[in-house]
DNA sequence: TCTTGACCCTGTAGTTGCTACAGGGAGCAT
DNA sequence: ATGCTCCCTGTAGCAACTACAGGGTCAAGA
């Protein structure tokens, strides 16, 4: 049984954001001692390993939960949690493809800028809508 | 003239959205008809061209506020607008960098799976802090 | 003229995923 | 007894919108 700081510490979380995660209903409430502190168990440190892990693969809470409900029922349902991923998967690739556009549109824009104190702003001009 | 929800369609900008530009100080007060609605000049609709367009390249609304002080200013102050651009520009990298990453370990725990409705799910294993 | 419908107004609360207090209590060392 | 670190609840804040609720305005059609 460990404190909710040293949970937080096995599982680089804020203390804030476990009793958020408990407040939304992502961890069950734990045990309390005599003085009304949280206590967490092993399975505790399982589960927070499990959401801090996907959080960092980029999974939101919501998938989160529906990934945790699985493990859940036990039914090791293979096939939702292939489908669940792989949407994430296509989302991370969208994104992927959007930000390099948009660095590609931004390397062009900065480059046209000779940096230098200048007029004519290169920068401006290219955000501004009309030509001037 | 324009009403808002002309803007709006001129911009690909929601009405609330605009309401909100004005009321965080990045648009001024328009001018108002007998019947308390809002009208737009040309002038506001180069300025909300300028924001939507910023916003699309990724500049937050801090970057932007600054980018417009600096072209009313006129002083064109092409060094500081460059910094700015180069500053945005080193972070896309550094999405794009953690983006790419995370794609990567996220395709291969998916690639780990077989899909189908086996009793251990790969992917549920990957995530999960302890070999089981 | 009346009515319908599209638009507009203000103000507030919700979204995501936390984070940061404020104002207090618990527990341990000195 | 005092200080210190941890913990508690509850609320408000962040970015950047978005979505109402509960009304007012205005132009067009029957």
């Amino acid at each position: 049984m460990r404190s909710i700081g040293a949970l937080g510490k096995a599982t680089n979380t804020k203390v804030e954001t476990i009793r958020y995660y408990e407040r939304i209903g992502l961890l069950a409430p734990p045990q309390r001692t005599d003085g009304n502190y949280r206590t967490y168990d092993d399975e505790a440190l399982a589960r927070l390993s499990f959401i801090r892990r996907s959080r960092d693969l980029g999974f939101s809470l919501d998938q989160v939960r529906a990934l945790l409900s699985l493990t859940d029922q036990g039914t090791q349902d293979c096939k939702t949690v292939d489908r669940i991923a792989r949407d994430h998967m296509a989302e991370i690739e969208r994104k992927i493809a959007d930000i390099i556009a948009l660095r590609h549109e931004l390397s062009t824009m900065i480059e046209s800028c000779g940096g230098g104190n200048i007029s004519e702003c290169r920068i401006i001009e290219a955000l501004s809508p009309f030509d001037n």
